[in-house]
DNA sequence: TTGTATGCGTTATCAG
DNA sequence: CTGATAACGCATACAA
C-alpha cells in the first residue's frame, strides 16, 4: 500500500502539502492540489486510517454495545445507527455484552482509545459516569445521558385503547416485573385503569420470560381475562399460540397487544396491533447527541429525554 | 490517560521493558515484571490500541459488512460472529451496503488499513480479490473465498420430504429466480421432482419479492397446488397471512415449508417447517478460515465450502 | 503557499 | 535481561 511519502515523492511535493490536500485541504495552490490528487490517484492512495488516528487523537469510531437479547430489535436498530453515523464519517465498532460487568469492561476497552464514543443499548446495570457515553433505554439512574423509550406511555396508551373497546380485564405481561422498565409498565398499567375507576389486581400483571408458564398459571387459576397486554412481539407470538392450544381465539376471545412493536407484529397471525417502538428517532437522536457532546467536549450532562411510540391498529384487538 | 512513558517512570524501567511485560511478556525479569505490572494497575494504564497497531501494522479488527436486508439472520448471525473473533481478541467493524459498488467501497476502505481481514454476508455481484476477504453467502464466480449455505440441498430436502408426504404441486417461491442462488433453488426443485419422474412446471416457480403477487397471480390461475416451499420465513409468514384470507386453511389446504429457517419459523402459526440455516457453524467457520488466510498470508485460496442445513419437522406440513 | 521538524504511543531492533 | 532508538504513517506548529 502506498503511503503519503510516496505520493509527496510522485507530486513533488513535501508530506505536508499531501496531507493539506487529503485532509484540510485549505491554503494550497490549485497547481500542486492538483498533482497530489493525481499521484493519490495513479497510487490508489487510500491514507491509513490508523495513523491518522494516532496523529489527531480521534479514532472515527464510535462503539456499539449490544445485547444478544436484543433480538429483532437488532435488525432493526443497527442498520439505523449505521446510517446516521455514516453521515458525520464515522464507523461502527460493535461489540456483545449483556451482563452489566462485561458490559463496564467493554466500555473501558473502547473508550480506551479504540472509540471517540460508545452506544450502549439496553443497560440493566448502571455504568459508570462518562461524557463520552450515551446509553439507549438504560438504567436511568446513572450520570449518563440516557435516552429511551416511554414505556409508561405505550402501556398506557395500549390500556386506554383496550378499555376504550370495552375490555375490563386486561393481563400485563412483562420481560421483568421488578426492573426499572418493568415498574414503568406497570405505572402507565395502573394510571390507565385508575382513569377508569378501576381496581387493580397485581395477579394480572406477569413474568413473560419463563417460557410461558406465567400464562398458564393464569389459566389453571380460571382468573378471567378478555386482553393480554405484551411487551414483546415475540412473546406475543408465543402467547398467542399457547392460548390457541387452549381453544382460546384471538381476538374473538382475547385480543393481543404489544408495547414494543417491530416488524414481526405484521407477520403474525393475527397481525399485531402495537405501539411502536420508535427505532428512526431513537437512532437518529442519540447519534445527534452523541456527535455534540463530542464535539463540545463538555458538560456531563444527564439528560434522560424519552420518546413515545404510536398505536398501529391492526386485526389482533376487537371490542367488547 | 497514563501512557506508557508513565508506567516505565513509576517501575523504574525502560518503556521497551513495559512493552515486553504487557505484550509478549517473554525475557523480564520477574522483579522487574511484578514492578510493571502494579505500575501500570496503579496509573489504571491500557496500551493504546491506535499505537499498537501503527507500530505491529496489524488492528485488531475485522470488517463485517451486511446488507439491510439480511432482516432476522442479522440478529441471529452478528452475535454469533462477534463470540467467535471475541476468542482470538478481535473486535468488529460493520458497515452495510447492498449494492455492489458500495459494498466494494466499504471493502476497500476497510482493507485500506481500518481492519486486517474483512467478511462479506450476502454479495450479489463478483468483489475483487482478495486473500484478506471472506464471503458468506456470496456469489460464487469470484477468485474469493466463498462459504455459502447450500441452497440446492436445502429445495431438494424439502421437496422430497414433500413428495415423500404424497404431496405432488409443489410451489417454490424464490428471493430471486434469476440469481445464483434462486438457480441453486430450482435445480435442487428439479433433481427432487426428477428423482419422482414428475415434470417440471416452471409457472410453479414464483419470486415471492413482490409482495406476493406472484401468488396471488398463481391463486388467479387456478393452477392447483398443495404444498408452498419458500426460501425465506418472512416470506411464508407473508404467504400463510395471504392464503387464509382466499380462506385456505394451513396446513391442512396448502403445507408450507421453508428453506432458510431461522428463530422466526417456530413463533409463526403454525409453527412453520424448514430446512435451518446453520448460523452457528457458517459464522464459526468463516471466522476460523479467515483467521488461517490472515495467519498464513499467502494463497488466494479459492475454495467454495457448502454447508448444508437439517430439516425441522414442525405442523406446517401435513401428509396427502 | 510550502517545507521541515516534531509528536502521537507502541513495538521492534540491536547493542550492551 | 535491559535500555536507547528507530520505525509506523500521518497531522501540524513553526519557519521560510
Amino acid at each position: 500500500m502506498a503511503n503519503i511519502t510516496d505520493v509527496s515523492r510522485l507530486a513533488n511535493v513535501s508530506k505536508a502539502t499531501v496531507s493539506r490536500v487529503l485532509s484540510g485541504s485549505r491554503g494550497v495552490r490549485e497547481e500542486s492540489r492538483l498533482a497530489v490528487l493525481q499521484a493519490a490517484e495513479q497510487l490508489n492512495f487510500r491514507p491509513n486510517a490508523t495513523a491518522r488516528s494516532l496523529a489527531t487523537q480521534a479514532t472515527d469510531c464510535v462503539g456499539i454495545i449490544l445485547s444478544p437479547q436484543l433480538g429483532n430489535r437488532l435488525a432493526s436498530m443497527l442498520p439505523l445507527l449505521e446510517g446516521a453515523l455514516a453521515k458525520t464519517g464515522k464507523s461502527m465498532l460493535v461489540r456483545f455484552a449483556d451482563e452489566a460487568q462485561q458490559q463496564q469492561l467493554a466500555v473501558d476497552e473502547l473508550l480506551g482509545g479504540r472509540c471517540d464514543g460508545v452506544l450502549v443499548l439496553g443497560t440493566k446495570q448502571p455504568l459508570n459516569p462518562d461524557p463520552r457515553l450515551i446509553q439507549l433505554d438504560g438504567v436511568s439512574d446513572t450520570g449518563n445521558l440516557n435516552l429511551s423509550y416511554d414505556l409508561t406511555f405505550a402501556t398506557e396508551s395500549a390500556c386506554r385503547f383496550l378499555l376504550g373497546k370495552g375490555h375490563r380485564q386486561l393481563v400485563l405481561m412483562l420481560d421483568d416485573k421488578l426492573s426499572p422498565a418493568g415498574k414503568s409498565a406497570i405505572q402507565g398499567y395502573q394510571q390507565a385503569l385508575q382513569q377508569q375507576s378501576l381496581p387493580y389486581n397485581s395477579q394480572l400483571v406477569i413474568d413473560g420470560t419463563d417460557n410461558q408458564q406465567a400464562l398458564l398459571g393464569l389459566l389453571n387459576r380460571y382468573l378471567p381475562f378478555t386482553a393480554l397486554v405484551v411487551q414483546q412481539d415475540a412473546q406475543a407470538a408465543d402467547a398467542m399460540r399457547l392460548l390457541r392450544e387452549f381453544n382460546l381465539h384471538i381476538p374473538q376471545d382475547v385480543s393481543v397487544i404489544s408495547l414494543e412493536g417491530s416488524s414481526l407484529a405484521s407477520q403474525l397471525t393475527p397481525p399485531l396491533t402495537c405501539i411502536e417502538y420508535p427505532s428512526e428517532r431513537l437512532a437518529q437522536e442519540s447519534v445527534r447527541v452523541l456527535q455534540a457532546q463530542l464535539a463540545q467536549s463538555l458538560r456531563p450532562a444527564d439528560e434522560q429525554q424519552k420518546f413515545q411510540g404510536r398505536l398501529v391498529v391492526r386485526e389482533s384487538v376487537v371490542a367488547r
